[in-house]
DNA sequence: TGACTTTAGTCACACAAAGTGACTAATTCG
DNA sequence: CGAATTAGTCACTTTGTGTGACTAAAGTCA
């Protein structure tokens, strides 16, 4: 992956691997093969005949064993910043990886969001860029749910909710709105929990309702 | 442009550029030098150092003679549909231009939306992308400020956005929501339109304002 | 066992925001 | 002049959100 090909590559793909470790995002890096004390995204050069999409797919494949829940492209970054590979563009994807199935392979690590290591220029405004697709696809896509496994509680999904909007949310506001969504579906299994009431699991299956039939919104402040 | 480079580029930039037209989007495209009774977006295939966001600028410039007021990066796209160049992957921008101030050079036409010739894949992927984009950034970006003039009445800004949003907005619960998101600016002119009473003309000048407090919203349906 | 703590889950009220129709204002047309 | 047309505002109703207090079911510890 890291060898440079003969003809030179005109771009690649990159995988910004998404967790929530603990209390805040994690992101999943691989050691450099040559300097060993430095860092990178997973990234290859995309086979001729490849899809782009099958391409990170592979790529977080190869880091992880699985397939991420839930894959988006974020751009193609250019501008000049450099990349590890001599490519002029690379193509970014978001992957979601619920944290109790990710075991990276060996030489990939997860790194807090707030403790990253220095990466490439490159690299790091697709960082930036994966965070920003993150935030604006939080109520349009079921992000929290792709970093969830596949049943959970209700308060773990808010804290989800609270870790990827960087506020405390009310309880009952939260799951008031959840339930006018018909996001969810109760099992018939309960969960305890050390101490305090068992809490009953959900897992995540939408189903047809009217989109809300609201007016304009104005959510934005400058340009 | 179009003509075929010796060695064959592995991706170009190829511009989405989009107006309001009559009741309808509308978006510009070039008539194919070889086969004139074919159509394509507009593209080309950056210049060594040139960065992306530059090589759109100067596709749109190429065609329009100015630049667009607002460019955003809709994503990489290849999947091995054909486009007019051999590039394996191209990199698609939107571009905003107010109907009033674009005055198309020769062998570029504006088409409704509805109405679109034939396009080669990619680059009908690429349309729908970028109708997908304006439709997610609406109420994330000034997009309709973009596609009017700089001074507009309340009612053009109304319709715009009727038109962006495809259905009727109620006029007193439109201008709330403009007044409560501190966005224009009245000016000291009216225009009076034919009939009517004269409409007092404003300007994009949005003012520092709290975001809006709001708890989650779950906006989306499927996947 | 029984009081206390902890977490889950719900309720009801206050308040804010959005939908809506009816109203006034200023102009053109006949 | 009055009718028609477009601009702009108001007040009322309906819907949605913020919030604290409540009940429920478990564990802990004397």
């Amino acid at each position: 992956m890291r060898e440079r090909p003969s003809k030179t590559a005109l771009y690649t793909v990159d995988a910004v691997l998404v967790t929530a470790m603990g209390n805040e995002l994690a992101i999943l890096l691989v050691r450099n093969s040559s300097e060993r004390e430095r860092w990178s995204l997973p990234w290859r050069t995309p086979q001729t005949g490849e899809t782009l999409e099958a391409a990170a797919a592979s790529t977080a494949e190869e880091a992880l064993g699985e397939s991420p829940t839930w894959m988006e492209q974020i751009g193609a970054f250019g501008d000049g910043k450099r990349h590890p590979s001599e490519a002029e563009v690379s193509v970014a994807y978001l992957g979601l990886v619920p944290h109790e199935t990710a075991a990276p392979r060996a030489s990939y690590t997860w790194f807090q969001i707030g403790d990253l290591p220095s990466l490439p220029p490159r690299q790091r405004a697709m960082v930036e860029g994966a965070t920003k697709t993150l935030q604006s696809s939080l109520d349009q896509a079921p992000i929290a749910f792709r970093l969830l496994p596949a049943t959970f509680t209700l308060s773990e999904l808010q804290q989800m909710y609270e870790l990827l909007m960087g506020k405390r949310l009310h309880k009952a506001s939260f799951r008031r709105a959840l339930q006018a969504a018909w996001l969810v579906e109760p099992m018939d299994e309960w969960r305890s929990e050390g101490r305090g009431r068992p809490a009953q699991l959900f897992r995540y299956l939408p189903k047809k309702k009217r989109r809300p039939h609201r007016g304009v919104r104005f959510d934005f402040l400058y340009p």
